[in-house]
DNA sequence: CCAAAAGTGTTGAGTATACACCCATGA
DNA sequence: TCATGGGTGTATACTCAACACTTTTGG
């Protein structure tokens, strides 16, 4: 299972093995990945970049890079997700690490895989030389990604759709206002089912997690009651 | 937030930056750690190894290394217990990543955190000369840890409560043959509370997750059925 | 026969779901 | 006045929590 006396490094006399690994530069890197996700007319979408150098040269990624010594790991992800996108303000959550020696055919990168999430798609910039080109697709429909990012993100879109579940996260996908129908399509988007309006309705006031905005949204017809999240920060719901 | 232009490595031409990451050996190390946990009769426990040099001796913590080249991370893991406690069968699952560069003074070190599960505590055996000691301590109370295990022992408390709500994971704190009372006394060991015992035998009972077998536990008392489980794989149970 | 742990049902409260019509506005 | 999306209540099924006594065995 764990590879018995392959590596015979942590056997040695601790003398020996200090001085080995003081020598060495043969360790894995370490890396970050962010998927970052918005919710639009159409649905759950999710970022993309296409790789402009490298073996993966013309396939799509999540903003990543390596994290340099002294920096943290959210640090290093704010930071990719900036160069990639333009985006500095965003709610950022720690997913899982992939650390699969194949994962990279280049080197043993090890992936700290993060999920970041805005209120609107429109609002990523430009991405840095690094890429060639960045999109938004359909949570549901990614086209081939490079290394190990499909897994990543089926990882993203199941905690998503769990945090939505049991925590007041939706407030990272939507604006400081919006109308009880949007706050419905964040979910049912991301759910990827439609949901009751009624009772979803009763279940989030109950939450009592919205305050009501004096203002009332005005469009083609009926005007919709404006709401906010008492706390934009997110945090779990007790749901006793 | 993402010490901008600070570590312009990423900005150079793709010549240079290349070359330069070729010489470059600061980059942090990858090592795992990871909790092990076993239940008694006392409660909930976590092994913890005293280490035996380095700038931390003397000071307690989780069985751990740094991630080799090649290495799989629950390789890794697995290799970093098995040196630690001579176990090599148990439950483990990645938890989360922790890498504040001060987090070991020595060097920034990114820590994949782990949680292993075994069914006894008497099932640990020698550690490696890393550590000088190895012992059980009450998951509710532990010593001052090394580094920043302290974090890595609530967060690994939370997940294991967390998924005996909704998983089987408790298959891997118990041996293949248990009677009731013995389940219940993981799950509250666990969680720390007491529980109804006609409620938590319903409530098991209507997952299906156990099979009775056909002999029974015989004590100073009346005989206790013995179970086991159906599947011994953990897997989250359908909460419809 | 006594001590100790094993085993067993019912009731009530609260929660979740299914379901259809009227309202307010702009065009 | 009409088209469109906004807003509302009730009845039922189900789930969860509280609660105490009988059974079986070894000593």
């Amino acid at each position: 299972m764990a590879n018995a006396g392959e590596f015979p490094l942590e056997n040695r006399a601790p003398a020996a093995a200090e001085a080995f690994e003081a020598a060495a530069i043969a360790r894995p890197k370490v890396a970050v990945d962010t998927v970052l996700f918005a919710v639009d007319a159409q649905g759950l979408k999710c970022y993309l970049l296409q790789l402009g150098r490298g073996p993966n040269a013309g396939k799509w990624a999540f903003a990543g890079g390596l994290v340099r010594v002294g920096e943290t790991l959210d640090g290093a992800a704010r930071r990719a997700l900036r160069d990639a996108s333009g985006l500095t303000d965003t709610y950022l959550e720690q997913l899982f690490s992939f650390g699969d020696p194949s994962r990279d055919p280049t080197a043993h990168v090890v992936s700290v895989a993060y999920m970041a999430l805005i209120d609107n798609p429109g609002r990523v910039g430009a991405a840095s030389s690094k890429y060639s080109a960045g999109r938004w697709f359909a949570a549901g429909d990614l086209p081939e990604l490079a290394y190990d990012h499909s897994l990543m993100a089926d990882y993203a879109v199941a905690r998503l759709r769990a945090k939505l579940e049991y925590t007041n996260i939706a407030c990272a996908l939507l604006p400081s206002c919006f109308t009880f129908a949007e706050l419905e399509e964040v979910y049912a988007a991301a759910l990827e089912r439609p949901l009751d309006r009624r009772n979803f309705r009763r279940r989030i006031m109950a939450m009592d997690l919205l305050q009501r905005m004096p203002e009332q949204r005005r469009g083609a017809h009926r005007p919709a009651a404006l709401y906010a999240f008492k706390h934009r920060s997110v945090r779990a719901i007790q749901m006793l």
